[in-house]
DNA sequence: GTAAAAAAGTTTTATTGCCAACCTTCCGCT
DNA sequence: AGCGGAAGGTTGGCAATAAAACTTTTTTAC
């Protein structure tokens, strides 16, 4: 059976001859590229699920805290707040999350998971575990907690540099 | 006509009474947070430079890589070739970037920087360097090999399993 | 040689995100 | 009370991104 032969591919630089300069150790770089394969491997397990791979942190979190408001969960999960006015309305509209009114202060909104949206959850965390698991692999065991420390200062110092802006050094064109 | 209100940002909820459940040491989460920071810390960086902060590699790239494919680009920084489109319109059209035709092939393009392009490249190089003693001072000398190692290891190993996955990624429009 | 398949780029469509402006509600003052 | 500012949430505008469909050109199969 004639099957075809898969040609090389001959793009005008193969990737490993790319030379990336200084991006090859910045910091910055191999922690946004990091990121994009991550979030890909989640979406390609999470596929089956019928829901995106964004809404996980947030119905996670919801679940772990009832009664949550939605600009604190926007704080949670390191998004605007406007970002998030879209998502719990598909939310709700599928089922999957109440929203209350508090009675005491008719500003916030109080959110909950149904049953439905606790079931949603669970398929969910079976694939970030099987995710996880897959990374465990990837870093070893030793070094995860090590390297978990280090993301969490990153995000946390240098969410906490936003308030004290840089020294505008203008540079003319 | 009221006056606008100048915002100032409270956090009302404290964050730090959240449960993040598993999430807290799901290492897909803290890499996503992680990234938010530091891509904003660098946005606020190089914000002096009339220049995006997600250009700063596609610059790199192709000032490393001169006659570089627009395929090959977006295969070394991680982005769709769509999306490399807009961008590399904008990016000739400001006198940054040079795009020729291959003799030989004429479906590629070659690119290359200009002059000009060149010394936006330092430019923002000069803010590169200062955001990444920022992260140097917060990973720490000792770990920051290791901790680039095992990006670069996520990234590899995540990006590579795509190949073998299973195509039934059917989806209606 | 010619037709089919593949590759490079572009366009279209949809999602996700931020910011700024806005509305409503609450709270602190006087 | 009632006024002004602060806080919760929504809306609109804009940028970045990806996936699929499409155009042009090249390569492969026969």
């Amino acid at each position: 059976m004639p099957r075809k032969p898969k040609p090389v591919k001959r793009t005008a630089q193969a990737a490993n001859a790319i030379d990336y300069g200084p991006l090859e150790d910045w910091v910055g770089f191999r922690l946004r590229m990091a990121q994009s394969a991550s979030f890909q491997a989640f979406a390609r397990l999470a596929h089956d699920v019928n829901l995106k791979p964004g809404r996980f942190a947030t119905l996670m979190l919801i679940g772990r805290n009832p009664g949550i408001s939605q600009t604190a969960l926007s704080l949670a999960n390191g998004r605007d707040k406007s970002t998030l006015t879209p998502v719990l309305n598909d939310l709700v509209k599928r089922g999957l999350v109440r929203r209350s009114r508090t009675p005491d202060d008719r500003r916030t909104y109080q959110l909950a998971l149904t049953a439905a949206g606790q079931r949603m959850l669970k398929q969910l965390a079976a694939c970030a575990i099987s995710h996880d698991r897959n990374l465990d692999r990837i870093i070893g065991r030793r070094d995860r907690a090590h390297f978990l420390s280090i993301l969490r200062r990153i995000e946390v110092e240098l969410s906490s540099d936003r308030a004290n802006e840089k020294p505008s050094g203008r540079r003319s064109r």
